[in-house]
DNA sequence: GTGGTATCTTGATATGGATCAAACAGGCGA
DNA sequence: TCGCCTGTTTGATCCATATCAAGATACCAC
């Protein structure tokens, strides 16, 4: 079976209400593409998130060389960005959560740079790139937050170039505990208690470590009565001791 | 005197003919912000785009912390952009050439996330943001041809995330060397003989080393007849084997 | 030109994280 | 429940790149 006719086959197992986008009534608006937006302009909005895709763990959502047509939001789980180079090395180039956005990687040069893969079962709202091309040519709120969006996603990257270039082990993986907890924190979550989602591994290909070292990272952080782990299970015990491993460095 | 009336004074020493920016005469139209537009539509641009800023080398187009109110075309010159932690430490994050565009880290906050410095004495093309949103939403061809560009920043950004994340010492400088070789051949620049504008210090904070590795690599690479190098000059004399650097890499 | 400073090259040594290796834990299908 | 497979932890060792050091070279202001 092609892809496409498989993907298309999962959808129908959505309910209708579940295919039913509907960014009025949705608990994301507030950090997803809609924020901003006034209810008239929202009702607008949603003529256009029309359709709803489960996407089961494991399963891409794109991947690269795929030619692209629409951005995600995801709707619920949980997303990592895989880059894989010319030679089999790949990197993961980042996780995203609930109201976060995928896939505009893929506006630039018409299909995707990298794979977008679920790291448990997910759900994105599709919002064709067209029609949003369309509608923020006359909703002036949606065009500006648009913006915003791409505009924190190049930020968002030269944070992690930053991570990559200059920090150590331990501050890399300070810095990533320490950014999970902090959007948890604005979806309402824990920031102080949560499971990864992501495998040792993936967090290590993230921060451009090994496995073993993030391992040990953990290890030692416990040591130190910063967190405490068990397996994907982690929780921050001294969150001001975890600042300080990046914060207090002397070069 | 401040820096902004300094920077107005600047601009006076500009004639006037060097003042009227005309992207339709421009010879870097076509891989800059007004590629793809017709000529009434390039006509429009012009009418927005209507500052030219000269920018001496080592002086600061933009800063960290300022409040962002247009973009920039480099017009001619050469620009770094750089990010400083907290603590200091700072990281080049890219560097930028005529037709390429600086300061779309700043839309997403309204205050620019890093610090634009001018590698040689320069010229810009000021781009004021809210004008460019009220025109690209009249003129398709310039919205989408925008939101390109903010792509293809989120794509080049992810290329170096690689670089930072998964490549070693060697492969980060011939990628690098390959990188700027294309860009200058796109700009009709030989690709095979060019002159460095930045120092193996910006080098290696680009590519996550120290300058003595850059250096280092250099001299490994004219060992092997890849280039030569004196200084800043830099001639490819074998671009294949400079590729087989990074390609032929066994994982 | 001359002196001073910034940049670059090269060598010697140190070290953080990778690699190799082995044992352990947990989840899941049979 | 068992057994396998994937993921994790921890230890021992290695190596790529950093760090430290000393000259060499180029460039700029005077």
């Amino acid at each position: 079976m092609p892809r496409a006719e498989f993907l298309r086959q999962q959808s129908l197992h959505l309910s209708l209400a579940e295919l039913k986008a509907a960014c009025a009534n949705c608990n994301l608006r507030e950090i997803c593409l809609p924020a901003g937006l006034t209810t008239q302009e929202l009702d607008q909005l949603d003529t256009l998130v029309n359709i709803r895709r489960k996407v089961k763990r494991g399963e891409a959502l794109y991947r690269a060389g795929e030619t692209f047509d629409a951005i995600f939001a995801v709707r619920s789980g949980f997303f990592k960005s895989r880059v894989t180079y010319e030679d089999g090395r790949d990197q993961v180039t980042g996780f995203f959560m609930g109201g976060e956005i995928l896939g505009m990687d893929g506006i630039g040069h018409g299909t995707h740079n990298c794979d977008a893969v679920a790291l448990e079962d997910s759900v994105v709202c599709s919002i064709p790139y067209e029609k949003l091309e369309e509608l923020s040519r006359e909703v002036t709120a949606l065009q500006r937050h648009f913006h915003k969006m791409m505009s924190r996603e190049i930020v968002r990257e030269s944070g992690v170039m930053m991570l990559l270039g200059v920090m150590r082990a331990e501050e890399r993986i300070a810095a990533f505990l320490l950014n999970l907890s902090q959007r948890l924190a604005a979806r309402g979550y824990s920031p102080l208690e949560f499971n990864l989602r992501m495998t040792r591994e993936e967090i290590g290909s993230y921060l451009g470590l090994k496995l073993e070292t993030v391992s040990r990272a953990f290890s030692r952080f416990h040591a130190d009565g910063l967190i405490e782990v068990q397996q994907k299970l982690v929780r921050i015990v001294d969150i001001e001791g975890l600042k300080n491993v990046y914060a207090h460095h002397v070069s």
